[in-house]
DNA sequence: ATGTCATCTGAATCGTATT
DNA sequence: GAATACGATTCAGATGACA
């Protein structure tokens, strides 16, 4: 074992980056500050507070400041990264343009970007956004002709019940349990990533006994899982609360079994069709007629998926209701559709859609 | 109607642009190409031609000179753009991170990433990769100080079956009877965007009579969408022979029912009615009790339409927040009326009246 | 033990019209 | 232009109290 593995490195990113041998890692993944920029305080409906990320290490004068600190540490990453060697960044909209941009100016070579869909994001509370519901990787390898990097594409295959893996991944963010406490009871790192996203980085671009840093080390998420699949890892953190928790979760973790290291994944629920894309896929047209299964209630499709229906609009299940002088309503099931002579539940156009999707 | 709307300008992207007058379009949608080894098609901003993109370029100028031809466009939209307009652009890892740079340094402002997630992309064949199965959107208003984009909130809230539109969106890739064709039975456009994901970008941020612009308007999907939807279209192209798939396309399509193409507006789009005027009309009595949903509190109604609590008097609002202790409240939610055993909020006094106005 | 309900929270660039 | 007042706005999941 060299003397850098398996240890985390209380220092400044660069110093300590410039401590470390040429070419000595396998594996970067990097979760810098995103230089979020957040202005005023944000209340939820209910009128409680956000706890938005205010910590001294993601301020930034300006995109110039942040561009010079993305160039030096990225440059330095290039230099202990070895030549097969690959690099993953983390980031949102507010930093993952800047990085892509620098890492493509440094030479390195773009393989993928990989978009991590949260299960459970935080809404948009005053409904003037997209529910900002994703982060986005990017892996890159360190120069355009290098085609020998790892890349375990029959694990990643069987992790997704044996579909290629995409570039989009579906996974929770971190809470409960996994998430790090201080003593209050309060997260102890504003930005804690889930052990199920580094598993995926790891397995898939790494192989047991490589070297894996991170040079954004927080509370050690990287540690604990390059460990617990069977590689070696180097950890570069500034903050000695954020060390003190990761070396304690690190001297909890157990290497896994070499066998045991194979994850299937879940089942996959069946999709959700909104019956707004239905009409967005030009499926049922806007302004198409729907019947109630008696010929009642005549409704009319609006081009953002509501009813228009005896001067009130809604949803389908909404409109379903409201004309039955009802608490509820499928909406699938109650409206139907005129097919030549014959009346089908749009639930048939559903279905269809449904095929399509799991065929893709 | 204006001189350019509803037209395709068959000319290089920054000349027509010049040509249209500033602030005089809502919306842009921008797809341009985003491969480096453009042969050509790569125009700097005094219209000379970059060469040698396609042997041994070196990877420095690449990226600079597709970065001055992005700053150039991005500028030129910039001037066009409405005060309170907003521009989506879209691309993939290739150039998505120049874009992104560019449009921060301009000063736009990110509302949103948005990941197109594809139902069906093309396999990696090599299995070298992640399946490269999505797209990047970027959505930014011209500055960070505006906030009076259009969003239509309540119409994406509504397409997605009343849970809020989140940044990654579902869609398949542009294929079968929507996909134009050349005489050999071809693909006519390599890059051509399903009619659905036009669908939810002109539906979201653009309202009926609207001006949309695309600059790099292809096969007119773009086009044809806006003019579904009630909005004006200008388009830009320089190819004659998408520009003549484009005008067939556009002259079969038909405008959508009006009705059909008016969306939820939600509550923001409703008439103010001041509680006073409520109290004047005699639909609550002064003296009336007003209760908190727990009923911990309650205020009395005084003639003004203010409110009387605690030995404090306000508007329904302030006093809502004051008996909670919060900085805000809508005093129409917070406060409930009495009605036989059952408690009402006057929010439905409010709604009566407007229903009231409505047919009035 | 089990179920129900209330509460809390997460990388967030999260107003607008009137005076 | 600045200050003030109005009043709109949330999803998934974990946790804990309590029946």
């Amino acid at each position: 074992m060299r003397p850098f593995h398996d240890t985390v490195l209380a220092d400044d990113c660069l110093q300590a980056l410039d401590r470390l041998p040429a070419k000595s890692v396998d594996l970067i993944f990097a979760d810098p500050p995103y230089n979020l920029q957040l202005k005023g305080e944000l209340l939820r409906p209910d009128n409680s507070r956000v706890n938005g990320v205010d910590e001294q290490w993601d301020r930034f004068t300006g995109f110039e400041h942040y561009d010079e600190f993305t160039r030096a540490w990225l440059e330095a990453c290039r230099r202990v990264l070895s030549d097969t060697g690959t690099i993953w960044v983390i980031g949102s909209y507010h930093n993952i343009f800047r990085m892509g941009t620098v890492l493509q100016d440094l030479g390195f070579w773009i393989l993928n970007d990989v978009v991590w869909r949260k299960t459970n994001p935080m809404p948009n509370f005053r409904g003037k956004r997209f529910t900002n519901a994703h982060e986005t990787l990017i892996w890159a390898a360190k120069d355009s002709d290098q085609k020998r990097y790892t890349f375990n594409y029959e694990a990643m295959k069987a992790l997704n019940d044996d579909l290629q893996m995409r570039s989009d991944w579906v996974l929770p963010i971190c809470t409960g349990g996994e998430r790090m406490k201080d003593g209050d009871g309060n997260k102890l790192h504003p930005t804690q990533k889930p052990e199920s996203l580094l598993h995926r980085v790891i397995l898939s671009s790494s192989n047991p006994g490589d070297v894996v840093l991170d040079p954004f080390f927080g509370t050690g998420t990287t540690g604990v899982v390059a460990k617990r699949l069977g590689r070696h890892y180097i950890g570069i953190e500034r903050e000695p609360a954020y060390i003190e928790a990761a070396e304690a979760r690190l001297a909890a973790t157990e290497p896994a079994d070499p066998d045991a290291v194979k994850v299937s994944a879940g089942k996959r629920a069946e999709p959700r069709i909104p019956f707004g894309s239905i009409v967005e896929r030009g499926l049922i047209k806007p302004g198409t007629t729907l019947y109630d299964p008696r010929k009642r209630h005549a409704a009319k499709v609006r081009a953002d998926g509501s009813l228009a229906c005896e001067n009130a609009t809604g949803s389908i299940h909404k409109m379903g209701a409201h004309v039955q002088g009802v608490e509820a309503c499928n909406g699938w099931t109650f409206w139907h559709l005129r097919r030549g002579k014959d009346f089908v539940p749009i639930d048939m156009i559903r279905q269809e859609v449904r095929a399509e999707v799991a065929t893709a």
